[in-house]
DNA sequence: TTGACTACAGAACGTTCGTTCTGTAGTCTC
DNA sequence: GAGACTACAGAACGAACGTTCTGTAGTCAA
C-alpha cells in the first residue's frame, strides 16, 4: 500500500533541481514507468500520504511532507554505507523547525565576527522574530546608525548593552533609547564547496 | 516592451502559496486577463527577462531571477525596517538555500563541543549530504564506533585523519578505513526560549 | 493450484494546454 | 488625422494532459 520511497525522492530531486512538479509523462521518464496509469496511482497514493497535493487550479503541488527530513541517529549497524536510512528517524522541515510566526520572521545576514564565541560566524543567516522588546541574555537584532547588529541583550546600572560575543569588541551602551528589532530565534548556515 | 510588474509580483506571490506556477488559464484569471494569447505574451517577455524558463520538459519554471528582490538593506529607515537579505536573491524556503540533493541529505544533531571554534555547537542541526568520500578541509560526517563524528577531514602522512576544531579534543588517527558518511553542507541551529 | 494482491503495460478518451492568427480600442507621434 | 504602437479580446487547433479501463506477469498465502 505503500509506494516505492526511490519514486519520492527522485521528484524531490527533480523538484530541488526545477522548482516544478513534471507532468504524468514526465514523472514517467523520471522512474522509468512507460505507463501513465501507473503514475497516476502512484500520485495518487502520494497524495494520500501528504506529499502532494492539488492546488485551487487543480495542479500538483507539493504537499505538507514534501520537504520533510530525516534526523539521522548514530547507525544501528556499522559497516554499511546505507545504514541511515532505517525507521525510527525523526522527520523535521527544516523551516519549520525554525520558523514559529512566518509573518514576523525574517532572515539576517551576519557581518563580522563581533558574535564568534556564540557561534555565529561571518555570512550565516540569523532567523530573527520582529518585535520590539526581548529580555536580558537573549541574542538580539538592534538597529544601531541605521546598521543591524546582532548582539546580546544585557543591563548595566539600570540601562541596556549590547555585548558582543567576542572579547575584541567592546561593548555597546546606547546614548539615547536602543531600538530593538527582534530576538534571535535560529541560525541557518550554508557551507559552499 | 516591458511586462507589467505587477503581473511579476502577482505571480510570485501565487508561487510562493503554492510553490508552482500556475497554467496560462489560471494565470489569466490571476492577473485579471481574459484572452490566453496575451497571456502567452506576457509569459514571453518575462522569460525573456529571465524571470520565467522552461524545464527540460518544456514547462514553465521559475527563471534566475525570478526570486529576486531589491532591497534597500543598508540603510533603514527606522522604525519600518523591511526583510533584510541583501543577497539580490530572496529566498523560497530555507529548505531550499541548504537542500540541493533531497534525496542524499540528512540532518544529524551534534553531540558535544569538539567543533566549537567552527561555530558548531552541541545541539545544532548538520546538513549532511551523504557521500563515501570527501575532500581535504571538508567538515565530514564519519562513523566511528557506531557513533557519528563531526570533525575536520585532514591528511596526515598519507593517511586520512580526523581533526577536531577545539584544542581540548585530540585528533583521532583510525586505525583501519575511515567510514565517512558524508560531508556537511550546512547548519542549522534553534534558540530556545 | 487457486485466488488475492501488487506492479506494472497499453490503449482510448475527453479535457486542458500552449500556440497562433485575426480583430479592435486607446494612445502617442509627427 | 494618419500611421504606428500597445494592450488586450476571441476563436481555432493540434498536441499534451490526466483519467479510466482492460490486461498480464510475478509473488505470496492458504
Amino acid at each position: 500500500m505503500q509506494v516505492d520511497p526511490g519514486y519520492l525522492s527522485k521528484l524531490q530531486d527533480y523538484y530541488a533541481k526545477h522548482q516544478v512538479i513534471p507532468s504524468y509523462t514526465a514523472m514517467g521518464k523520471l522512474w522509468g514507468i512507460s505507463a501513465k496509469s501507473w503514475v497516476a496511482s502512484c500520485v495518487t497514493r502520494l497524495k494520500e500520504e501528504g506529499y502532494l497535493k492539488l492546488t485551487p487550479d487543480k495542479r500538483l503541488r507539493p504537499g505538507a511532507r514534501f520537504f520533510e527530513r530525516k534526523v539521522a541517529h548514530a547507525p544501528v549497524r556499522a559497516g554499511l554505507p546505507d545504514a541511515a536510512l532505517e525507521d525510527g528517524y525523526d522527520l523535521v522541515t527544516i523551516d519549520d523547525y525554525l520558523v514559529k510566526l512566518p509573518s514576523k520572521t525574517t532572515l539576517v545576514r551576519v557581518k563580522g565576527d563581533s558574535m564568534i564565541e556564540a557561534g555565529i560566524l561571518e555570512g550565516d543567516l540569523v532567523v530573527v522574530e520582529q518585535q520590539p522588546n526581548a529580555n536580558v541574555g537573549d541574542i538580539v537584532v538592534a538597529i544601531i546608525d541605521d546598521e543591524f547588529t546582532i548582539k546580546y541583550l544585557e543591563r548595566e546600572r539600570g540601562a541596556f548593552v549590547l555585548r558582543p560575543a567576542n572579547k575584541a569588541y567592546p561593548t555597546i551602551r546606547p546614548k539615547d533609547k536602543l531600538e530593538i528589532f527582534g530576538v534571535m530565534v535560529g541560525l541557518v548556515r550554508r557551507v559552499d564547496r
